[in-house]
DNA sequence: AGTTAAAATGACAACGCTGTCAATGTTCTA
DNA sequence: TAGAACATTGACAGCGTTGTCATTTTAACT
């Protein structure tokens, strides 16, 4: 019934060191042998038993992903994502959810990781871009990899994925401009997060390069949220328009659903009056109406190759992936929210 | 730096079983004992490991989430109660969304189950629903819980965690009906789902106590999605409603959600003109205009219990916890949607 | 072929805990 | 108060791997 590693030695006429070798992909076995103990394997349906692996090694086969995020459709997907390359790679993954304004964050980390000694942690913001984390990650001497929004920059390329919000918003920015429109209104989220300034740059680079003016009039501050998007709408557009706004740019998709509903309120026609986009290509913006232009990120693929960092990391010179990318530039969706001016 | 069990007991002056006794909550500790133990865990910050226990134990604490559920919200809310009485029963959890349709399921849970000797599993629905499933853990000898849409039977109390849909439906139904609603349409999901027809039979009850007679010309079959919920809305209400239908029961909070879309769209009125209604509280649902009345389904709630369930089937005699709730009824949640009749 | 360095393999002790079973304490009975 | 019955504790092996280090095999030289 079970298996261990023993029978597969047995089989394989080896030791069971030498199939330890082989599973672990270690260097210095004959090839000849690697095949043997492979098929002794797959004959057998071994699976190596994390826990004594976990207890024996001195690497462990455990990884965790923290988040703080209250937004179920990217946490679902970090979690495939890491979950889809910890399966190929016989890793085990602890998920954990947690309240940054909690407070006692730092026990929290030590308990998890003294119960399970963990390879290391994948952080995804905003907990990501928390350094009183960082450092505590650093002292504990703790491996992690951080999936942050910001443009790569000389260091930390071995221990950051980002996400190029900046260039997305200029994307979507010009993507506004080219079809004619002049006045682009910007719904961003709350300034704690990075992803917020990030995009905010990324909007008025566009402008600045199609020698618009800035208007800080045009920029509303809510909270990534449906309610302050239907706010900001509001608020932007006011009685009868008075800022001849044509375009808004949502912080995210549902800031942009937001101002899509407040627009339908104040009887305004999207797209033919308004041109609104959002961020992110949650399922949320295809259940919009009309559906959303927006920024598609893949944050499946963001948190697998963030997994895979985390892995070249851990496993030092075992492991020499090197088509890790580090940079993703989400990519833009034209729906039906955004088209040309009519005016 | 690490804390092992011979520490404590070197601490504590005691054998490092009687450690183990003491974390375990084994009977015949002494209670002084105990409190010795204890102290020396507190001072030492002792967290056992779990790669040793899972390894040296005959009982597992790891345990499992399966789901094939497209829900995020669903799924996060599921993942977090159970983790919630993991951690105070220093377990781990493993969560695994799968695809039922993938077809390898067994392998896939074999290869689980093999890697992590599990101390069980919770099953979530529609997976939980699924016969061939079920058959297979119990031909695999594996524990698990299940939360199912249903009405408890005698048997399976101590296997199922129930959630009373019919019920739900069947209080929605008398909300409207009592708001003087006489043509209730109703905007199923697909059949497949235990729910769906839970649902439905929970409506028909509400209508047939109220003496109406029941018009399958009002119920519209749709897959529990915005775009069914859109064209439902579109086939029940026709060219200027000729059924005469002055409400509608979503069977989820996103086809209630395209119904109130659709019904925009066609210029009815809502709730003046049209009650909406939806199902699960989901948080969409408190992102529509304006906000739907549902039923609110305590889904972390739900997974906790489903947890603690199944840590009783796994401890056995150690655990003897009493306060188990298996049958969930989601609750009326009266918002902006539903109103009076003004016919 | 004979030597030597390097590569491949194996023996065995850990890892930190729990299960088993034997040893000791304690309480109760007569 | 002796003895039985029961409650409490401890010694030690073993769970299935990996790390260390010794041993054997192969390849690479004179």
């Amino acid at each position: 019934m079970k298996v261990t590693i023993n029978d597969v030695a047995k089989l394989a006429g080896v030791s069971m060191k030498t199939v330890s070798r082989v599973i672990n992909k270690e260097p210095s076995v004959r090839k000849k042998t690697y095949d043997i103990v492979m098929d002794a394997v797959n004959t057998l349906n071994y699976q190596p038993n994390l826990a004594a692996r976990n207890l024996a090694g001195t690497s462990s086969f455990t990884v965790g992903l923290v988040y703080d995020n209250p937004n179920a459709y990217y946490v679902i997907d970090m979690q495939n994502g890491v979950l889809s390359r910890c399966k190929e790679e016989g890793y085990e993954l602890v998920i954990h959810p947690c309240n940054y304004l909690d407070g006692n964050m730092e026990e929290d980390f030590k308990t998890m990781i003294k119960r399970s000694r963990l390879a290391g942690l994948v952080l995804t913001p905003p907990l990501s871009e928390q350094n009183s984390i960082i450092d505590m990650l650093d002292e504990m001497g703790i491996h992690y990899v951080r999936v942050l929004s910001g443009r790569p920059t000389e260091e930390d390329q071995d221990t950051c994925i980002y996400v190029n919000d900046y260039a997305a918003a200029y994307e979507i920015t010009s993507h506004l401009l080219s079809l004619g429109h002049k006045n682009i209104g910007f719904l961003c989220g709350d300034k704690e997060h990075k992803s917020t300034t990030e995009r905010l740059e990324g909007y008025q680079a566009a402008l600045k390069d199609h020698s618009i003016s800035m208007n800080d009039k045009l920029i509303y501050e809510g909270q990534y949220s449906f309610e302050s998007g239907v706010e900001g709408a509001k608020a932007l557009l006011g009685e009868n328009n008075p800022k001849n706004i044509t375009a808004l740019l949502g912080g995210n998709d549902e800031m942009a659903a937001g101002a899509l509903f407040a627009s339908r309120l104040m009887g305004i026609e999207i797209p033919q009056q308004l041109s609104i986009t959002g961020f992110e290509d949650s399922p949320f913006s295809r259940q919009t109406w009309p559906k959303l232009t927006t920024a598609h990120q893949a944050n499946d693929v963001i948190s697998q190759h963030a997994a895979r960092l985390l892995f070249r990391k851990t496993r030092g010179a075992r492991n020499q992936d090197k088509d890790i990318i580090t940079t993703f530039t989400p990519s833009l969706v034209v729906r039906e929210s955004s088209g040309p001016t009519t005016a």
